[in-house]
DNA sequence: GATAGAATGTTATAATATAACAATTATTTC
DNA sequence: GAAATAATTGTTATATTATAACATTCTATC
C-alpha cells in the first residue's frame, strides 16, 4: 500500500510525485495479478489521471496526451479509461463525468466519494456501514447489487474556511 | 400523499394514470407553497417524466413534446427539468443521464435509488441509516454536505427471475 | 515467420447539455 | 389600465461527452 495522504483535503501537503509512483507501482501489481496488459499508453493515461489528483474529464486527458506528443483521438482515451475501470485502477465520478485514481486498487470495492464542489478535490472513503445498509435495503427488495454510485458533494474543510474570501 | 405502488418493481400492477394525477396534484401543491410557477409547459414535461415511470432522457422528452404538438428545442426541455429539479419534483439519475419523478416531493431529501440495469425501472428509497452514516462520515472530515448521489444498480426482483429467458 | 488475438489508429457521428440573444408573457407599480 | 419590470419561452448555434465502424499495427505464441 502506498503512503497515505497526510490530509486528504489538503493535497499540497503531500508528496505528489511519490503518490503517482506508488499508484503506478500498485497498478502494475494489480495488472500482473489479474492478467491485464498495462501498456505504455494505458500507463501514461493512468499517470495523467493521477497527476491532477482530482477528477479529470476525458477530453482534458486527451489534451494532455497530445501535449505530451501522442497523436490521440477520443477513442484512445476512452479505451484506456475503460481498461483502467475494468482493472479497478480508476473510478468514474458520475456527477462530474470525470475520472479519478482509485486509492485502493486490487481490493474489490465500490467507491464512495466526497466531492468538493468548489475545489473539485475528491476523497474516496469506504464506510462499511453504508455498504451494509445498502446491501440490506437492496436485499429486502429482492434487488441484486451490481454497482454502487455514492457521491456526496459539498464543501471540503479547506474550502469552507476560505469560502468567504 | 398519493397511493403508493403495490409493488415498486412490478409497475404493471398499479394504476398508472392515477399515479400521474397524484404526482401532478402534489406538484401543484408544492409549487404553490414554494412560490414556483408550474406553467402548462412545465406541467406537461413533468407529466411526460411520470408517464414512463422510469428514468427518461432529455431528448426522449423532447421527442414526446414534439409528438404532442409543441414546437420545442433542447433548451425548452432542459429549462423545465432545471425548474422541476429546483422544486424537488424530479430527480436526476446521474448514472443514466436521465430524469425521474420524485415520489416524495415537498419533503426535502436526497434521493437514494435502486436502478435495474435490465428493465431500467427505478425505486426511490430513503434509508435514514445511510443518511446518518454519510453525515457522520462527512462531518468527521470537516465536509459540509450539499448534495447526495446514491445510485445502486443491479437486477430487480422481476428481472432476476426472468433473466435467464 | 505465419497466425491469431489484442491493442491502437482513424474518421465519422451519436448523445447530452448549454450559451447567447430575441420575443413573448405575466406581474408589479404607478 | 398603461408603463415598467421580471420571468418565461423561442430560436439558433455550439459545446461537451461518448461511441460506432473499420483499418492498421503490435504481441505472443506456434
Amino acid at each position: 500500500m502506498g503512503k497515505p495522504m497526510s490530509s486528504p483535503f489538503l493535497p499540497e501537503r503531500h508528496d505528489h510525485s511519490a503518490c503517482i509512483d506508488s499508484a503506478l507501482a500498485q497498478a502494475r501489481a494489480v495488472c500482473a495479478e489479474q492478467g491485464g496488459r498495462l501498456t505504455p499508453q494505458r500507463q501514461q493515461i493512468l499517470e495523467l489521471v493521477w497527476e491532477e489528483h482530482k477528477p479529470v474529464g476525458a477530453y482534458t486527458l486527451l489534451e494532455r496526451l497530445r501535449e505530451q506528443g501522442r497523436k490521440a483521438a477520443p477513442p484512445t482515451v476512452y479505451r484506456a479509461l475503460e481498461f483502467l475501470l475494468e482493472q479497478g485502477l480508476i473510478h468514474r465520478i458520475e456527477s462530474l463525468n470525470a475520472y479519478t485514481g482509485c486509492t485502493a486498487p486490487g481490493t474489490p470495492h465500490h467507491g464512495q466519494f466526497l466531492v468538493c464542489s468548489r475545489c473539485r478535490q475528491v476523497v474516496e472513503v469506504d464506510v462499511q456501514g453504508i455498504n451494509q445498509q445498502l446491501d440490506q435495503s437492496a436485499r429486502s427488495m429482492g434487488f441484486e447489487i451490481e454497482r454502487q454510485t455514492v457521491e456526496i458533494s459539498g464543501l471540503c474543510t479547506d474550502c469552507r474556511s476560505t469560502s468567504h474570501e
